[in-house]
DNA sequence: ATAGTGACTGGACACATGTCCGCCCGGCGG
DNA sequence: CCGCCGGGCGGACATGTGTCCAGTCACTAT
């Protein structure tokens, strides 16, 4: 950790790594011509988003090819096809490309909010639908449960919005069909969190493979929910 | 990740880090003179066992002092007197340090299986209990949770013991006083361990404070608890 | 007393990580 | 056409990690 070298109050001014927001989720106005307002991309422009869509490419593609262990900032950039150099000025670290890389898998495939008569039945869908998209990518998800314990700023910030989605996810499962559901026990739905995660925390140790974390999870909701409506 | 050096078959040709198990738990007997029957101890014989014990105690002093990030192999063997080399002999990296200590942490505080009339009412005593244990040394469990990522293969074996821990005490508590409980719903056991490890996760990520932790857990234990039993 | 055993040592090594700094060069405004 | 601006480059640096090995020294058994 270099991190500690400097006590933190003379290094990095206020340069916290930029990246575009680009979350390619839903409403798809806004990304079409790659230029359109550059302002409303973090502040990069049509080179630097392009240098940024290289790196996360190859970040993907280094790390189903080797591993998240063997995988570093410099054979990314290689991959890439440009200098670490370059790439550290986007990337504040490996722990910052696995998060940044899980937070975009996370978004990608559109799923609405999961329609279904009764609160256990949409939970449950939404437990299925989470865990197949992070089973989709078995490297990422392993590279990302240690990334994101990181405290790397750049992680942090991530960190929160990774849990916050989490959160609103099940919230809006919990709660029903947006005009009028009833609104959703907070202790209910912190409970669902916690075990989702402790799920995500025990793949991630090998103590459970991916595979079977769905349907423990599908369990969980059902066993959480019996008392609860 | 030097470990990824070579292909992990002409590596440590058994080498598996041997420490002594000396969990000073329960039966007091056998760590009176430090030297009673030394091949029970693992096979570390009188001088090695304290060498470990400093190490210990080196490394926990070291934590507390500077933090796990700060803290290297190297200071913390400085610390017990001893050089890198021999620390290297015993701990096979930082994490198996961290894991090692919080393996022994846990077991230390002899708090029999917890009483009382009603399952839920055992849980939350057995929460309490545990995250009390835990917030007792904060730097230690900020340090574990990424530790216990660690690919290392001691690290893989602590872990496992320290997930039955959890998954043990929480089936004591679950299933009742011991001459005849009832036995315990494997799935009800499931969701709770994954909720607590779910809150360790959490609380590493800094989303959860050690001192929240166990009231949002005392408040699971009730949620879940709600419809079984 | 002597030789041997084995824990510990010192120090160099091969990597990896993240930072810094001077330079280049292509596009854009004058 | 010229000159600047700024993204990208090359490469050295400081630091950390875990490994290896020849050598020392106290204790032990003969």
């Amino acid at each position: 950790m270099v991190a500690v070298r400097l006590p933190a109050e003379n290094r990095n001014p206020i340069r916290t790594r930029l990246l575009p927001e680009c979350s390619p989720r839903g409403y798809g106005g806004h990304m079409s011509s790659q230029v359109t307002s550059p302002a409303l991309r973090q502040g990069l422009n049509a080179r630097q988003a392009e240098t940024v869509q290289n790196l996360m490419a190859a970040g993907l593609a280094e790390l189903r090819a080797v591993g998240h262990e063997a995988l570093t900032i410099r054979t990314v950039a290689q991959r890439a096809g440009v200098s670490p150099a370059t790439a550290y000025t986007y990337l504040s670290s490996k722990n910052h490309l696995f998060a940044e890389l899980f937070w975009r898998h996370l978004n990608e495939g559109a799923d609405g909010a999961p329609a279904g008569s009764g609160a256990t039945e949409r939970l449950q869908a939404t437990v299925r639908a989470l865990t197949a998209r992070i089973v989709a990518e078995p490297e990422l998800a392993a590279a990302v449960t240690p990334a994101l314990l990181g405290s790397d700023p750049d992680v942090a910030r991530l960190r929160l919005r990774i849990g916050g989605e989490f959160y609103a996810r099940f919230e809006a499962a919990l709660a029903g069909p947006r005009p009028a559901g009833e609104p959703a026990d907070p202790a209910v739905l912190g409970v669902l969190v916690l075990t989702f995660t402790g799920a995500l925390l025990q793949a991630g140790m090998g103590l459970l493979t991916y595979d079977q974390i769905a349907d423990r999870l599908v369990s969980a909701v059902e066993v959480i929910m019996r008392g609860n409506e």
